[in-house]
DNA sequence: AGATAAGTGGACCACTGATCCGAATATATG
DNA sequence: CATATATTCGGATCAGTGGTCCACTTATCT
């Protein structure tokens, strides 16, 4: 790649993660261009989808998720370590606005930029949970996607500007139900506010 | 309202119906009004805007399940009232893909045209699940919106082409974690099939 | 320095929801 | 029945979206 296409494509990429952090994955990507000074057509090449562009964005924090659950699986009880790494993920999409759709659709969609690192992240989360069964601290009867789908669906709830606040209580109440429940009053702080419509 | 219009209203409404069903609630509303033989401008002032439409559309079946949660008020025991309703109303969003999200939306945007409509299917929601409550069936510590927060991202797992196959399973687990545990293996049928990486 | 391959971005396409306004039409009145 | 009027209609248009094309510029290598 020739210099100043590198510079131009890191100069594209510095400009859209901020332009995500502000407006959520599915800003213009024509203001993505505008603000980076720089064409629709330049913006394109360098990543022909949005999902390309996102993956060049969240590999990083992709990585560190998979990593995490990695040492996790090392330095915690099989519950804590689960329930840990399931908050980190759901935490984690909260700063990325509307990727919890794209996400979804990547899991199974193996033309989309975002596929592998969807498949490396529901490895992730099914060996941990799989280390949690084998000690009778999870369930039997989920297995990673169904996992992948949960956090998923914690972290769609976020998304949502009307449900969000409830979010991280229900994060609990799932988390809860994802557990066999010997140790979950320890391993889940069912400290949200209660009910109170 | 003048005869010609509310002819016009009205053939407007049953081909969104057929648009809406065929495509999902984000079907372009340009080609619903060419499928009526209609222009855009007509069926944008019967509805200005999309979720005036989908209000128009969709009345019928809130009313259904408001009286749904009614009769299950008298008809059944608190938890199975409860879960059935809840599958109720996640299998009825399943006949219109995308609304949850506009559902979501609504729930707080007291301008949305669908606002009184969720806001009332909230309501019914949380007589059934304070009654339950009241017989300690189902968890304490959550409210109405929690419930329809839950309702919201199981049917939006629904939604997602990659994750409806979980769907159906993932309900049982949650539906197990709102219920306190003592006749969740009754009133929740957990048959769904077995892990299956 | 010149040849050549690579990178660029303005102009364009089809599409979206939304708005305007002159034309068509149903209804009410004379 | 004929005319007047108020209502409804829909094509034209606008700003916005993602995406593609291609003449032009520019960096790099010989």
């Amino acid at each position: 790649m020739r210099a100043d296409a590198r510079k131009n494509r890191d100069h594209v990429l510095a400009v859209a993660g901020a332009a995500v952090a502000e407006h959520g994955v599915d800003v213009s990507l024509r203001d993505i261009a505008r603000r980076a000074d720089v064409g629709l057509a330049t913006l394109l090449r360098h990543f022909p989808t949005r999902e390309a562009l996102l993956e060049a964005l969240l590999h990083t924090s992709f990585e560190e998720l998979t990593a995490k659950a990695d040492a996790l699986e090392t330095s915690a009880s099989p519950e804590d370590a689960l329930v840990s790494w399931l908050r980190d993920c759901v935490g984690w999409t909260t700063e990325y606005r509307g990727v919890t759709v794209l996400m979804a659709a990547a899991i199974e969609d193996t033309e989309s930029a975002l596929h592998a690192s969807c498949v490396t992240l529901r490895a992730a989360g099914a060996r941990l949970l799989t280390r949690a069964q084998a000690v009778d601290a999870a369930r039997g009867d989920i297995d990673g996607t169904d996992l992948f789908a949960l956090i998923a669906a914690l972290a769609w709830l976020g998304d949502q500007p009307s449900l969000a606040s409830r979010a991280g209580h229900l994060f609990d109440v799932v988390a809860g139900a994802i557990l066999t429940g010997a140790a979950a009053g320890s391993a889940v702080d069912g400290g949200a506010t209660e009910g109170s419509p």
